[in-house]
DNA sequence: TAGCGTCCATCCAGTGATTGATGGGGAGCT
DNA sequence: AGCTCCCCATCAATCACTGGATGGACGCTA
């Protein structure tokens, strides 16, 4: 933690991350995330009490590096709105595992209390960010817009090669280009 | 078989079903399958040799029961998407629980061949008729437009409530409404 | 500096619970 | 008798988690 050094809970949370992305949440095991660290297993429950806080600290992981794509707040809308279309285009590219790590962690949403309040927290920050460029820009529905951008995007996630072809299709303000 | 009752694997398999949109295909227990049909967990393995197979079953029932939502042939291309995405909110609306187990299959279709197979399969039905219908419409990028309905659609399967929203968009051909 | 005590990280071994899957044996029907 | 369907008992494996023990780092006191 001194130097440049990851902590030991920090590196548990990382190499949690990438088990998810590999064999998905269904096949995450302490024991493998314990021996990737090069710890004990049993050493793990001294840095994160319990498998469930594990999966939510890899949450917000997740949601960490999400916030990254948030668009400068000095921007005009129309070029936010583009800015932060590319980010996300630009990260899908570089890092796909983390949408691979959200897509698990929607649906672990839906039945673990700590990991939707984690997951609802950053999509209500991505929504505000969304219907204010829209509202910025005068679309009719910025609502009905942001459940688009927020819906394509989910849907893409697991297929990243498909997501420059939709990414482009939301930018247009005319919604023709 | 004979009548209109379903033969014992058919019932597991909708149990199954039910039960993946309960508690997630990492939920799965054949345990439990069974008890709902009424039968020994032991029992089961008589009419679903394995796990995985009965898995991959339910994907094929879910396949089954999308398909439902394809055009008639008959209709002109603008009136057979909408009649298609008419198709989708309705059964988005009364059957959220299928759209909660596809979005499980996809996942998991990562992982198991099987189960790819089957989701591959009718991904690939769906592409065919919605980028047929959007080159009958003289769109300029047909493939395009196909990608942002699909990604759109996945998008909002885990949020019932918000897919009249989003499917509202995709329908009007200037993409302006 | 030597000696003692405390704390923390780690490891090994083992807990009870649950998993998917198997085998032997019967009930009922033809 | 033979066949289909079923249940009971049990298997070996795996799971998340805990207990007991070791050893090193640090601070204190004389």
């Amino acid at each position: 933690m001194i130097d440049g050094e990851l902590s030991r809970r920090d590196q548990l949370v990382r190499a949690a991350f990438a088990l998810v992305a590999e064999a998905g949440l269904e096949g995450l095991r302490l024991r493998r995330v314990a021996a990737e660290v090069g710890i004990d297993q049993s050493t793990l429950h001294h840095h994160v009490a319990t498998k469930a806080a594990l999966v939510a600290a890899v949450a917000e992981h997740a949601a960490g590096l999400l916030a990254t794509t948030a668009p400068p707040a000095h921007l005009p809308p129309a070029a936010a709105l583009r800015a932060h279309l590319d980010a996300l285009a630009d990260l899908v590219a570089r890092r796909p595992e983390l949408f691979t790590v959200t897509a698990e962690l929607d649906l672990r949403a839906r039945r673990d209390p700590s990991v939707r309040a984690v997951v609802e927290r950053q999509e209500a920050g991505w929504r505000a960010v969304l219907t204010g460029l829209f509202t910025a820009l005068g679309e009719a529905d910025p609502a009905a817009r942001t459940e688009l951008v927020i819906a394509a995007v989910k849907g893409v996630r697991l297929v990243p090669d498909l997501a420059p072809l939709v990414l482009a299709q939301l930018g247009a303000t005319d919604r023709t280009g």
